[in-house]
DNA sequence: AGTCTCATGTAACCGGTTACATGATTCA
DNA sequence: TGAATCATGTAACCGGTTACATGAGACT
């Protein structure tokens, strides 16, 4: 099977918003993208045209002072169907890029019922997985020896259940 | 140049702490190692092949049963030799993977001073980072308007800096 | 006898990084 | 006119995932 191309939604999001070139993507990823996602542009040309044999994006071209003709791309209909399939897919939770955040960045205020679902599927994944973690501190260090002679792991695990318990405090002001 | 190939650390990190078989190893990212990374039987044999020819680490056979012969690999001085190297070295903030968790996991009580040195290089770059965060928030939210036309962008923003946030006190704790 | 786990490998492929390569436009 | 940025592409390589493949040991 097939990896999951993220990179493809996140393309199709932006071009959703507006029409972009290759450069601007690009750009985007140095930017507001650059928190959570990063891409170069060694990357970017070649999945747009790929994109564009699939018929998901086309382009048109823009004439630039008197030589450079920039290539402008635009999402078609094909390209929004997929785009709006993916948000509405269950998101991946223990991948090493958060596709629920991925996701989210692309939600706007027109989606409120959507983004209700979204967020109480996160809540309860989230939720399993620091009730998880916490069962792994209770069997690994229920005393205050193990934290010592282990003091890294011991660290790394707090840190976890640490960050878990933020992202569920997070979730929940949306 | 070629990319940072942080799997090799792991292994050595784990065979300092006491020889494994290729199995154990794939084992350990199932369990303890899999909060923060991950590594499938298919990656880590041929990368123990890999190293065992470049003097990193050896192998001895153990017999199990009539027939079958595991084996059994043990770091050798140069495999421990960059792995303290590798400890030592400041780690890169910005990568998909934080090299940071990946080395306090095997920070014994041993090293206090390692210890001490490598929190305060991350709370001074974490703490730039959250600086970072918030300017970004000042610029492109500073009032309710552009928080409702982009609400997704806004709650990843923020989400952002609460776990910036967070782990800044998570690392004043250790 | 059959199923699950232990145990070790290879091959094809994909996504991402680094490097190579070229040329136009803008602005100081 | 020279430097920075805009703009677009290709090639080599690496790390990681999925799938293919095989067999032994433990336990029911």
């Amino acid at each position: 099977m097939a990896q999951k191309n993220r990179l493809q939604y996140i393309v199709l999001g932006l071009l959703n918003i507006e029409s972009r070139t290759g450069y601007d993507l690009t750009k985007a990823f140095d930017s507001d993208i650059g928190e959570f996602w990063s891409a170069n542009h060694s990357q970017i040309y070649p999945l747009l045209k790929k994109m564009e044999q699939e018929n998901l994006i086309s382009h048109h071209e823009v004439q630039v002072g008197t030589k450079l003709v920039k290539k402008s791309y635009d999402i078609m209909s094909d390209g929004k169907k997929i785009f709006n399939d993916w948000l509405e897919e269950p998101s991946e939770i223990d991948s090493s890029h958060d596709e629920f955040i991925l996701k989210l960045y692309f939600i706007d205020d027109k989606k409120p019922e959507l983004l209700e679902k979204m967020v109480a599927e996160q809540l309860s994944a989230r939720s399993d997985k620091l009730e998880h973690l916490n069962q792994q501190m209770r069997d690994k260090f229920p005393d205050q020896d193990k934290r010592q002679t282990q003091y890294g792991h011991y660290c790394v695990l707090k840190h976890a259940i640490s960050r878990e318990t933020d992202y569920i405090e997070w979730l929940k002001t949306i």
